[in-house]
DNA sequence: TGGTAGTATAAGGTTAACCTTAGAAATGAT
DNA sequence: ATCATTTCTAAGGTTAACCTTATACTACCA
């Protein structure tokens, strides 16, 4: 009857197979799966029949995998602490925007959920972290967030920053460097020619974002202003 | 210039040696920290090798072992980091004495420098744990406590508990249950015969305590009553 | 209906941290 | 000085999580 172990490694493919199903659907291909973890597909694919064989995950051969209730349950909760440690340390501790992600990525996987659930009162249920994500509830459930990637604008609307997505420290540090952060509002100037950078202003400066970056900014889109007709 | 990895295995086996080379003085047996790690003799003989060769500790053969000033610092600094967490679960998040121990335990491990030192700030720097046990300091020095093993005293004295150490779970839930906590006052009656419990008051309340326990608990002594001569 | 691209399996190799059994070497107490 | 205890080394085995290379299988598009 002991507890199961619930390594690191079993954590992280877990809690990546969860983020990339929030995005895709339910099926993640190992492929997707094996690029996230920087890890072979070999090897991603022995370690998915590990995960299977303790009924963490389901595994559909050339479709891809999904999480069982079970491996939903441990996922959520490692999520769960990842961003309660990113409120704690940014919020309580002042440690910046930029680096919290990094330390919750080891706090995560040591992290009892007795700890979990007391910091989550002391920091009074906070429902998204410090990069505007949703932290999943106690029970392991996501509030979908209603927003799009950045990528989507059209040119000319403005939007304000809602979450980045998925956290990456250099993605952070970028953008910390920019002020690029949830709740600053911009303006989509438009695509640079020959499928160039996004250009945004913000405030009084102007950026040019890249694809890649930009599709991991999610916004909300504001009102556009009334054309005449 | 990769930063070495530490990982929990080599930061456990640096944090024991340590703890007991705290008790013993410098050399520490490989046969007491195989015996503390819960691994075999060989094992901890094969771990030591491997610690010596990234120069974190000596080892005199058939003396022990000791910690080199990059072990040093390396432990120290898993202590620190151990201790703090344990005043921030206890004090903070209000979780119990008996259980914070082993939630740091984990956390311990997951802990990088900036975020021990932005939580001893938050904390107002605390010179102790909740069991009483000195926190190094972020430079790796240990304040050596001024006190004594219960089994040190003598019938009829009384003292105040100061700390419980070695910490380890099943001992602080036993005294936990005992309300046997620094700050507490006990007076010693008697060892029972043929070598038996020691037999100590604590409020109205009596205890047998083995000699296990009672070399665990350490005391500052109060002054004696005056003795009519 | 192919054929390519993607996916799966097979085979063999590595490292860290453990294990056991066995034998060799040093220490320290009588 | 010898002998028992302790400590060390040697040899061989295990597991988890990686790796590479190579081959087999499936899916889907043209």
């Amino acid at each position: 009857m002991k507890h199961e172990p619930f390594n690191e490694s079993t954590e992280m493919y877990l809690k990546t197979v969860s983020e990339l199903a929030e995005d895709t659907g339910a099926q993640v291909p190992i492929s997707a799966l094996a690029e996230r973890m920087g890890v072979s597909n070999v090897s991603a694919t022995e370690m998915i029949h590990r995960l299977k064989k303790q009924d963490l995950l389901d595994h559909q051969p050339y479709k891809g995998v999904s999480l069982t209730p079970k491996g939903q349950i441990r996922a959520t909760a490692v999520i769960r602490s990842h961003h309660m440690w990113e409120c704690f340390l940014a919020g309580e501790l002042g440690l910046s925007w930029e680096q919290v992600h990094d330390f919750a990525c080891r706090l995560e996987h040591a992290t009892d959920t007795a700890v979990t659930e007391a910091l989550a009162v002391y920091l009074g249920n906070p429902q998204t972290c410090p990069h505007g994500n949703p932290i999943p509830g106690p029970d392991g459930i996501i509030a979908f967030p209603d927003d799009v990637p950045l990528t989507s604008l059209q040119p000319g609307q403005s939007a304000t920053i809602n979450r980045i997505f998925p956290e990456s420290t250099l993605l952070l540090a970028y953008l910390a460097g920019r002020e690029l952060k949830p709740g600053q509002t911009i303006t989509f100037i438009e695509t640079a020619p020959f499928n160039g950078p996004l250009m945004v202003t913000c405030g009084a400066q102007t950026h040019a974002l890249g694809h890649e970056i930009a599709a991991h900014i999610f916004v909300k889109i504001l009102p556009g202003v009334q054309e005449n007709y």
